[in-house]
DNA sequence: TGGCTAACTTACCTACTGGTAAGTAGCCGA
DNA sequence: TCGGCTACTTACCAGTAGGTAAGTTAGCCA
């Protein structure tokens, strides 16, 4: 398979590196990075290892690059959410729809995942993890800040410890959900979070949002 | 090492099997249970494999054990917390410092880190471990619903949700905190999650607790 | 004193791990 | 048409994984 003839559009070929991450993504986030190896890579897209290690030549250079790519297309979909113009309290629902989708899919979140095996990645995996995880709350803050200004949402003590609890708590709720073989645990205890940055009512309750499907 | 002369008091013999677990458990917390082999443990302890082999045939039966030695000495704690009699909020606390000292530790919740490579682990240790989290949650449940009904937490919906997550909450901010090796980073997500349970005071507002070190 | 058992060790096995070296097939631009 | 490049493959490699078989040693009990 010599490079499709590079197809009309952009520059990069689009296709077997793309599938290789593809796969070691999937793998990834459901087995862990230390629970696959090339050699399930290869069998299941019916290539060599050896290929793969042409593609990326040590296992952390694999790591990096799917870290690099998750990161992009995260920052890709907060960016929507930014653009969408909604309020804050409805982004912020968004951002945790962002979760479920991934653990509908039977997956963790890829970082939250790869935190848990941290002391076993080589550097840096570890910058990049934590690189990703500021970016993370910098624009949940970002979003939180603003939204409390605008009195759409309520919390109190900086937005950045705010975001933090709420990546953290998502990422548990995700991880024990699964256990359970249970999404709906996940959102429901997602649901709860939300309610708790919801702006209080005229009556001192916070406001129930939606028990229902979102989006 | 042949039975340490079986000491004064009780009958098991309190010596290798019990090392080993010591070794493996801090290396499934450190690096997870597919971070380690056999042949770490062997080294450290300065033993054969085949010792090893001989305590836990198999991992699976290593993993069990640790599993259950982990959740018999978690539900000791949890009783003493009982026993203590003090306020609900003050038993949560209680019960956030037990993660904290683990954090401390350089570790992360045992059953946390299995959860991540769940689908990894052969189906023993899978339910061993949704035992864990099972006993955990119905304990919590227990301890926060009768905490609201005296009035000394405060919280909507089923305890047994609120429970589940507090739990994954926390889980999650372990994850979090250690990927930044700043266990500061854990507490300030804990707190913030235990303000949230105390009641309301006259003002509106919900207490503020113990900013400083508890226990 | 002689056999039984617990707790090992020595020696080995197979499968798999990440990784490498050297070759090759097809395209592409000069 | 020829050299060079990309994207592979074949054929390895050493190290490590989990696991086993068979022996050894020391205490314990009858």
């Amino acid at each position: 398979m010599p490079t499709p003839t590079r197809a009309s559009a952009a520059k990069p070929t689009l296709s077997t590196r793309d599938h290789v991450l593809d796969v070691a993504e999937r793998l990834a986030q459901t087995r862990g990075f230390n629970g696959f190896s090339y050699a399930d890579i290869a069998a299941e897209l019916k290539v060599t290892k050896a290929s793969l290690h042409y593609h990326f030549p040590i296992k952390t250079d694999l790591g990096c690059a799917l870290i690099e790519r998750y990161g992009q297309r995260f920052g890709a979909a907060l960016g929507q959410i930014d653009a969408s113009g909604r309020p804050a309290l409805r982004q912020l629902e968004s951002y945790v729809q962002l979760y479920t989708d991934v653990l509908q899919g039977g997956r963790l979140c890829l970082c939250g995942m790869l935190a848990a095996e941290f002391m076993t990645l080589a550097e840096p995996m570890q910058r990049a993890l934590r690189g990703f995880f500021n970016d993370n709350e910098a624009w949940l803050a970002r979003l939180m800040e603003s939204g409390r200004q605008a009195g759409e949402l309520s919390f109190d003590g900086p937005a950045a410890e705010a975001a933090n609890a709420l990546t953290s708590a998502l990422e548990g709720a995700m991880l024990l959900a699964r256990s359970y073989g249970d999404p709906a645990r996940f959102v429901t205890a997602a649901d709860r979070l939300l309610r708790a940055f919801a702006p209080a009512t005229k009556d001192g309750n916070r406001r129930r949002h939606s028990a229902g499907r979102r989006r």
